[in-house]
DNA sequence: TAATCTACCTAACGTTTGTTAGAATTTTAC
DNA sequence: GTAAAATTCTAACAAACGTTAGGTAGATTA
């Protein structure tokens, strides 16, 4: 009994792996049922054994990363470091997410907007949520004095966003390791290119 | 002859910014004709007088903005400034133009992979081209010592990325003007946030 | 006024889509 | 070895899709 409830959640694993990897290529709407069976080796109507609908495959991708990315955002908070540090270890966290469950980020970061309207609506809180904390912790820092007086909104989303690109970068032939990217990138928000 | 070519101009530049819009909103795949059509008040198959099929409207979307930044980049290039003000000029470009074409930059960036097979192919090339040449203007800053030696790369793809935010952040309401928000991010991304 | 052209319409087409029903098959348990 | 349960199959569904064909009203031209 116990094997067989493992076993459903194993493929239930597989179909949404296999999923964020097609979402990811093709896009959430140019990927079919079809397609996606053809991947795992089955027909269409198989799959409906494991999932209840497509958009709950989509679903469930977004909301795990999202929950991810909050729950980090806690152990963060909760760390008794500096905000510069905290920056620095949130930066560090983005660049892992993105090179260890790539295909998930993409997805979420993409597809989000397809979600059915009540998800969608909890989603767009979420992301709120992180980004109204992760803003509060920058200001944080400006106050305590160790962060340059900049916009705060600015700086949020300018640091979210400049970490995006990894995700459709990174790939391991590129010889770079992800402590060194992560090191790059760091470098490269804090102190500036500017000579 | 010539008032009447200007109308189906003139019909066919709103259907683009319709098109533009919505896709913005719902995606490219989210996105039926008939949802166009109805946008623009008139039946879908209406449109085909002006068009010659859906993914054409993508098409033109992509290749306009596309070329848009690619001309400018020339532009930065044969101008005889820094390449620090070569840099600058180019992130200030970037923020207008979204703040001007937002939906279309939006589809660009969003929905690009749902070109068709030979128009992808093209769009990709265009897109390397763009990077590839804003590397070498970074790689050449740095040589010049006007940059810090950071992985040109990593640099390259991390302001392309931060820049990106604002297409779905700005809005006149936010009380910023596209001027202080170029200001802001200039100063962000080359002088750092670190105190 | 008659002929032509523009810009839209209605109706329908063939496909593809996500999904369901129910039968067939494989795996597990005793 | 047999019964039960778990998993996948085939077949088909209704709905939505992009698109085409052919017609119509109104403006433009001769």
């Amino acid at each position: 009994m116990g094997t067989l409830t493992k076993n459903k959640t194993e493929k239930l694993d597989q179909i949404l792996k296999e999923a964020a990897k097609l979402f990811r290529q093709k896009g959430f709407g140019g990927t079919s049922m079809r397609d996606l069976a053809a991947q795992l080796g089955m027909e269409a109507a198989s799959m409906y054994y494991h999932i209840g609908s497509k958009d709950e495959i989509l679903e469930k991708i977004c909301f795990e990363v999202a929950n991810n990315y909050i729950e980090h955002l806690e152990e963060i908070e909760i760390q008794e470091t500096s905000f510069l540090d905290k920056l620095k270890e949130l930066i560090r966290f983005h660049v892992r997410m993105m090179i260890v469950n790539g295909s998930e980020v993409s997805v979420t970061n993409h597809d989000w907007k397809y979600l059915t309207k009540e998800k969608l609506a909890t989603f767009k809180e979420l992301r709120k949520l992180y980004e109204t904390r992760l803003e509060t912790l920058i200001s944080a820092g400006i106050e305590a004095g160790e962060l340059a007086a900049v916009n705060p909104q600015v700086a949020l989303f300018t640091i979210l966003s400049s970490l995006r690109w990894v995700e459709y970068w990174w790939k391991p032939q590129r010889g770079i390791s992800a402590k060194e990217l992560e090191n790059n990138i760091i470098t490269l928000l804090l102190k500036g290119i500017e000579k």
